[in-house]
DNA sequence: TACAGTTGCTAAACCCATTTAGCACGCCAC
DNA sequence: GTGGCGTGCTAAATGGGTTTAGCAACTGTA
């Protein structure tokens, strides 16, 4: 970048001030004495030299650079997750503030170098975020830095940012309750027997949590819970459609992620099944799948642009928040049919 | 960001040498006459306190802070275009550079903050990326700024990379006339008659030239061509249902984008029509939609990682290459079917 | 009149690096 | 013995801001 900018000297020498007294005056200090008439000539100097200061520079003195480092896994690079980047710079852009974004696939050598390359470039902050909500190993920091884990938890930085799962988990179960539902209901995507030993993340724990909680505060079961070991389209096809070929008498479909509902989908229609005629599907994330399906996917979503503006202000706000958990929105469509009681 | 960090000085004072003498042999200069007991001391030093230097401070001086901007219109925060980003952010991190990521909504006002944002701390270069391939208006840049339009075009920087549509739009075409067929194609999305007078971007006109220069050099012609114009999956149902109930003897289809093709699928399938077999589909994109249908769309790929990494490479390279267009993949899946001879 | 207290402003240090200019020493040649 | 040169290193300037310490002039009070 050549063309030399103007510089605080520029504006000072312009208003026959001292460096001292411009910097004082566009900074807005309080105690200082300098009188109205330097104020308004700093002022029209700086407005008509067109003059922005150099935040390096004014960074070097005061430590701080109006950045925020933004260190993922693989949230800027695939769709999933790209709200929570949405949120947070958003939230940093009306804080005035500007984000550096790093990615490191998830690989720890990568992530220690991400971590360097932000400090190196005195960043206010660091917040690192996960794809799939995750606990985070991340190496040493310099004491006093700030950290918030976003979709994430760490055991040493305990201001985080997740999704309420548990009671996004109730409310996706309340949904299917409400429209009458209270037999024939299957879960696609987990069965508790199988599962025992696999760890998918902290946040699906709490989700299927909420899903059983809300079955037991409403006195019911389901009949049947299909293990998904990947929670693609291809998956939930598949698993739908062994389901429906044992033969049961399907009403209700909660399905873990809408990607697997999109796989329900193909398999209902394989079958002949309309939704949500013959069967009602309830599902979560609110993938833009969701909106895409005929008819659209009922599902509770994730949060993720609240999430991510809420990383960012907890950050500047710099209090340790502990887990801060943000409400799962339900987004009604058409995929839940009122079933006649009796 | 408190506990401060090691400094120059702090090394060169370990070593028992001057700072010019560490930052001399940190940095490698050639010309020094430093002897090889000074470079051994400083080394040990820097590596003892593990050094690094603090690059707002060396940017200072040099004018080179290893940092770009990436200013976009909705890149970073919608799903479409997010492989811009992923290639842009790891050509970056390859070539030791981070990358300040800010969105502007496509709001001029937001453009002009975001710029002055990314001035302000001294990039290196800034790319200017579209969702949508369009000619961008920016504002006057300091001379000598180094920039490079990302899936979009300016008209006084002229170095910009782009999809090769045209091409694209022949992969297209040809992939239809390679399985065979030679009638009964439409076209979904575009209809030059209607559509004469709209500008939908520069490169989905190129992508329409392609697709007609093949069908004329194949000696084709479309015995329909649906205009749509919001290119989304309802549209897509919608548009082919009305192509369908005009009873006509469709066997492939060419739409314009992965999202139309969705609701092509959604359509042929309510009407009892099987893909491939019954109709052919080919599409643009390569969506994550397009592996998750059943069969799997088979479809031009917009190759993003791509352009985001060769705009990074362009920018760095300082030269100007004008405009660069990248080769748009054929992603082949199952839904194109072949057509017996006769 | 003299001393203290305000008022209005500035010189200089500082942040952390890079870079320019040049010093001190040893050696060689004449 | 001295001018010239190569060798090995450093003091100080620089980049663009912020901040501390303090100066000079004026006002008010005893």
């Amino acid at each position: 970048m050549a063309a030399k900018r103007v510089t605080l000297a520029d504006v000072a020498r312009l208003a026959g001030l001292s460096q001292t007294a411009a910097s004082m005056i566009l900074n807005g200090r309080p105690d200082t004495r300098l009188s109205q008439d330097a104020h308004d000539r700093v002022n029209a100097a700086a407005q008509q030299l067109g003059y922005r200061p150099n935040v390096a520079a004014r960074g070097l003195r005061t430590d701080k650079t109006l950045t925020i480092g933004f260190i993922s896994d693989v949230v800027a690079t695939t769709r999933f997750a790209s709200g929570l980047i949405k949120g947070a710079l958003e939230a940093a852009e009306e804080a005035g503030h500007v984000m550096l974004v790093l990615e490191t696939g998830g690989e720890p050598a990568r992530e220690a170098e991400a971590i360097a390359a932000v400090l190196d470039r005195q960043v206010d902050g660091i917040i690192f975020a996960t794809m799939r909500a995750r606990e985070l190993f991340i190496p040493d920091l310099p004491a006093g830095t700030s950290v918030v884990m976003l979709n994430a938890t760490n055991a040493r930085y305990h201001t985080s940012v997740l999704p309420d799962e548990e009671e996004g988990g109730r409310s996706a179960v309340q949904l299917l309750v409400d429209a009458g539902h209270r037999s024939g209901i299957a879960l696609i995507g987990q069965n508790d027997e199988v599962e025992r030993e696999v760890f998918r993340s902290a946040t699906v724990a709490r989700r299927v949590a909420g899903i059983r909680s809300a079955m037991a505060a409403n006195d019911l079961e389901f009949f049947a819970e299909e293990s998904i070991w990947l929670w693609e389209p291809e998956d939930g096809y598949r698993s739908t459609k062994a389901l429906l070929e044992r033969g049961n008498d399907v009403r209700a479909l909660v399905c873990m992620n809408d990607r697997i509902a999109f796989g329900a989908y193909q398999a209902l229609g394989e079958a002949g099944l309309s939704v949500p005629d013959d069967v009602s599907i309830v599902s979560f994330d609110n993938d833009e799948l969701a909106a895409y399906l005929r008819p659209g996917l009922t599902t509770v979503g994730l949060p993720h642009e609240e999430m991510g503006r809420r990383a960012v202000e907890l950050l500047l706000s710099g209090q340790d928040a502990g887990q801060v958990l943000i409400p799962m929105p339900v987004v009604r469509r058409r995929s839940i049919a009122e079933v006649p009681q009796g």
